[in-house]
DNA sequence: CTGAAAGCGCTTACAG
DNA sequence: CTGAAAGCGCTTACAG
């Protein structure tokens, strides 16, 4: 490989002025920077990270543990916002892999390689908003957690606002004249089940409704790593019988919301015309495969990885939650015919096309 | 941070005495060797591998360039697999997404970062089967592709049996009895619509059953990182039209057989009763949680990453297109009563649970 | 089986 | 504005 001697070499300057050039020091004649931008040029010359990096003590490297979050659709994005951020602070990513299957052997190799790495910070991400049992070694640099929170909870995190994104979704069907709405919830195993089921109680409590907990039903699917299959079925028919009939149904994610159109459909009943569906997650492509297009709270990934990644960034942090908004995307599903309609009432709304 | 020589001078060891150690070099006394990782433990010693990277010029590190594998869901599963290999390998991957939108001096700039860490390897994924064009940059380090091909062609290239694929689920449905079988597809612009089709045609024509052309309808759904909505109502109202009518319908992808089950059952049709369906992808938790289970042909994901990081750790190779068979996943959509059933004709098969 | 010397390619701290 | 020296933490190549 050709060195900052061998640019020195033909830019007939110190190999000190070559280093001046690629950190961009400005004490250096413009005459000669140029003899060294072309000498790099024509060399094909590039910096040798290792060796700035042994010098300098600085890695300019940060650790992405990823709980599976290439594995869960579109979790992905809490790694597209954090690499967002940190390429805007010159930092780099090394992600690695945590497969919970692949055990805890694979898990404590791959946190010895960042730490040789000599890693500026740690950011740990889960694919699903759960619980999480943070390596020891996070302790050793500083480190962030975004999508899942830790029994002792050290270190700043970053989760979705399940139980405000519960609240706007049912306020949004209020606001279409909505009076029956029915719940069908997550999976109650998972965090964000609890949290949502408690928003939509709230919004109806606040405003003088009240909970028919004949409108409340749990579907039993299964965990997002799970491939477990849901029977729906059982729990609409309960929801369906109640009297009067809800005129709308909130489902906890967007494959219930999928599930619950098809079984709609089977007793001749339409979304959009004779029930309102709205749901969580924006889970592509269902939601917008869906017809009608499926409204629904997109959960905030990308926003938590770029958070997390500007806490990091930022120096040293108290610990501490920080629940990040998810935002509203109105497609027609929350629309019945017929219904009065009001405008909506938070400002964080998309509208998506169609 | 603990260096080499702090461990020595514990130890009461020289310093290269400690490198023979943590290299596992076997020409050490089992007594010196046990006063040496002592001190490692003792003073959490860990090996500085920007130093090992400088002396010994081989960084360890295989560049990953993931043209949005992380945004499509499951295409992650080649990262995964690109790392299990990596793995077991003793390489640590960089990953750099290149997301499209961010333009070209994004990606000149992650090439940059990558050849400055003295990559040994560089593996570029694509998020769906389609043409890229690489960076130049590829040429000068060891390079595969993976879920993607280049007009050039100048790297291995592992991409997915489309049109095998094709035959196999085509097979599958003929092996049920049904020899009116339609085939609602993918939109033409993707690289994999016109494979499948040659598979699906290829099946039938060999099968002597020949193909009636009433029975093909190109889904107009959205390319994969589109957000177009998708009308195949009038697809699937030529296809019941058509005299006699289909026993089975093939999708292009999952996310159509959605709509399919949806539009069916609008209909007053249902799955497994008066039509059986199968599709392509396995995209979950639609192939999952859809009633009946869908039956699909699995993507290669996690193989095209396991191969093409074989092919790169296995030193130099012939550029040339190694393609990947799916992975037929039956599920419950194939199986019609009243039909007459057969064995299946591959032993790819994989049974999914209910 | 163990050690002293040289050097990987840079940056730091100091001089001029 | 430019340069000569020292050293980051290891491994390599050689000696004993």
């Amino acid at each position: 490989m050709v060195s900052i001697k061998d640019v020195a070499r033909l830019a007939g300057t110190s190999f000190k002025t070559v280093s001046r050039v690629i950190n961009d020091d400005p004490a250096v004649r413009e005459e000669t920077r140029g003899k060294v931008l072309k000498a790099i040029g024509e060399l094909g010359y590039r910096p040798n990270s290792a060796a700035r990096t042994m010098r300098s003590q600085r890695s300019g490297v940060i650790g992405f543990i990823s709980d599976r979050v290439t594995t869960q659709p579109h979790a992905g994005d809490i790694l597209r916002g954090a690499q967002q951020v940190a390429d805007a602070h010159d930092k780099v990513l090394m992600v690695v892999n945590i497969d919970r299957d692949a055990g805890f052997c694979h898990r404590q190799r791959a946190l010895d390689m960042l730490l040789e790495r000599r890693v500026e910070g740690l950011l740990y991400a889960c694919d699903y908003h759960r619980e999480v049992e943070l390596p020891r070694e996070m302790g050793m640099v500083p480190s962030v957690l975004a999508n899942g929170f830790a029994p002792e909870g050290e270190v700043p995190t970053f989760l979705p606002d399940e139980q405000r994104a519960a609240r706007e979704i049912t306020r949004l069907l209020l606001d279409q004249g909505h009076r029956r709405i029915a719940y069908l919830g997550l999976n109650p195993r998972l965090a964000a089940a609890s949290l949502r089921l408690a928003g939509y109680r709230q919004v109806l409590e606040e405003a003088g409704i009240g909970v028919d907990e004949a409108l409340i039903q749990p579907a039993l699917v299964g965990v997002p790593d799970g491939d477990e299959r849901s029977t729906v079925e059982g729990a609409i028919d309960a929801l369906l019988a109640s009297s009067p009939r809800p005129t709308a149904i909130l489902c906890g994610q967007d494959s219930t919301a999928m599930q619950l159109y098809l079984a709609l459909a089977c007793r001749g009943l339409c979304v959009g015309r004779d029930l309102a569906v709205a749901s969580f997650d924006d889970q592509r492509p269902i939601s917008t495969f869906l017809t009608p297009g499926l409204t629904t709270m997109r959960l905030p990934h990308l926003e938590m990885g770029q958070q997390a990644m500007h806490c990091l960034l930022a120096g040293p942090q108290e610990p501490g939650i920080v629940r990040l908004p998810f935002v509203r995307v109105e497609r027609q599903s929350h629309r019945v015919a017929g219904m009065p309609s009001h405008p909506p009432l938070s400002e964080s709304a998309v509208t998506d096309g169609l």
